[in-house]
RNA sequence: GUGGCCGUAGCUCAAUGGCAGAGCCCCGGAUUGUGAUUCCGGUUGUUGCGGGUUCGAGUCCCGUCGGCCACCCCA
């Protein structure tokens, strides 16, 4: 196959079944965003290349941009995240919205990086934001909306956690050990995230070069409960929800802005890459805006692609995904057309039945009444209507019952509208 | 960006250095008013691409592109 036709290394095709995937995730996030009151904003694809230069984004993020110079000489990235856009429209209009300001976008994203499981160069993120609240309530309304979306996908307390962590709690921590400094601190923090990747000897290398050791930041993870845990734990037991969220200081997350409770999503049984993540950045907004706005947020986002994996993983999961993509895919009904010179007749009952919100599909041509049967069923049509000899009735055939009946023309409109319209 | 494994039909895969195959899918028929399961027939192709070794390369070698995995980091 010749290289152009070809989509580039880490981008998708989406055909029909990709794309009733794609909606069924994203649909998913949405319904659930909504029905925690959140509202649906977007931004540009195409951003200032400035915008992720500031320090608002990880250092990382700066290597892995699709950056180019557009004809008008600017520098331009595809974004890599939403948090710098959300920041800015926040910034501009952050007068104009009551508080708490609760919002989400399902959005494409952009990185250069070397694709492999879980990571394309092009995905899909959910970003939820909470701006102007900065209590433990708004932190447990973020968390809950963060499990709920995950539980409106099967997922259960046995499949996924919520790793919760502070830095406030570490940056308390590292003050009392005489980490003054806020580079060093973040220093530290870098080390910390690395806890599990790298051997005992080079991360007592590392911590002793910032004053610390490492059997005093693993007492600490051991033994620290933040004040805040318990609040967030009694609030979450409230709905039901403990069980998904467990303490766990190693989590500090590699950007720079995030300054209170963090949080990464994971598979309990495999590891694998984080499925969400986020957390509180009570300064950014006021960094940004040199002071104009200042509003403490707390937000998350989750990705598309790892979510997909585990969904294609579990079973259960993998049962309500597949059963949503047919009822996407189907037809509601399908016209047989089993005597051609009633066509016109058929017509009027695909355009009525259309009128009426069902979906129809029927022959193009003069396809025998086997064949036509087929593509019924090929067209997951529960029902399939059969217009032919004895117009003015029509034979209406339920194809997963396997019964049939008789269904007069006066009757159509009444036995349309009375069927099950399934939810989204 | 660095390293390892892999690349055969639309899909899943087979073929000791010796005639490129099977199943699924798709198309047509058995069946001119009844679809899940049956039976028959048909198209699957520059073996990712380019070079090399060889009488002969899907198979061995080199390069390249693509995929998977690890590192890095993260959704």
């Amino acid at each position: 196959m010749p290289g152009r036709m070809q989509s580039l290394p880490g981008f998708r095709d989406f055909f029909p079944s990709d794309c009733a995937r794609r909606n069924y995730i994203t649909g998913t996030w949405r319904r659930v965003a909504r029905s925690f009151g959140f509202a649906e904003y977007d931004g540009p694809t195409l951003e200032p290349l400035d915008l992720y230069r500031k320090k608002n984004s990880g250092g990382e993020i700066l290597g892995q941009l699709f950056s180019f110079t557009d004809r008008g000489e600017r520098e331009v990235a595809l974004r890599p995240e939403m948090t710098p856009t959300v920041a800015r429209m926040l910034i501009a209009k952050a007068r104009e919205y009551r508080k708490p300001i609760k919002w989400f976008s399902i959005a494409p994203f952009f990185r250069y990086e070397k694709q492999q499981s879980g990571r394309l160069r092009e995905f899909l993120q959910l970003n939820c934001d909470l701006v102007g609240d900065a209590s433990p309530a708004a932190d447990a309304e973020m968390l809950a909306l963060l499990i709920e979306t995950m539980r409106a996908f099967g997922l259960t307390a046995e499949d996924i956690v919520v790793r919760v962590s502070d830095r406030g709690a570490w940056m308390d921590f590292l003050a009392q050990q005489g980490v003054k400094d806020e580079a060093q601190a973040r220093e530290a923090l870098s080390v910390i995230d690395k806890l599990e990747r790298e051997p005992r000897e080079t991360l007592e290398k590392k911590l002793s070069a910032l004053g610390l050791t490492l059997s005093a930041v693993e007492e600490f993870i051991k033994s620290a409960r933040p004040a805040f845990f318990e609040k967030l734990s009694g609030n979450l037991e409230a709905r039901g929800l403990e069980d998904f969220c467990e303490l766990d200081l190693r989590i500090v997350r590699g950007l720079a802005y995030y300054t209170g409770l963090v949080f990464e999503v994971f598979d309990r049984r495999q590891s694998r890459r984080a499925l969400a993540g986020g957390g509180r950045f009570d300064r950014l907004l006021s960094d940004l805006s040199d002071g104009k706005v200042d509003l403490p947020a707390i937000g998350f986002g989750l990705g598309d692609v790892v979510l997909g994996d585990l969904l294609e993983d579990l079973p259960a999961t993998k049962a309500r995904m597949a059963a949503a993509i047919a009822a996407a895919q189907a037809v509601d009904i399908y016209v047989v057309v089993a005597d051609e010179s009633r066509r016109t007749e058929a017509l009027g009952v695909v355009q009525l039945l259309r009128a009426l919100g069902r979906s129809v599909d029927y022959p193009l041509g003069a396809d025998k009444v086997g064949r036509q049967f087929k593509d019924a069923d090929a067209s997951g049509a529960r029902y399939a209507l059969v217009v032919g000899a004895e117009w003015p009735a029509m034979k209406l055939k339920d194809l997963k019952a396997r019964t049939e009946s008789d269904l007069p023309q006066e009757s159509l409109a009444d036995w349309a509208g009375s069927l099950q319209t399934p939810a989204p």
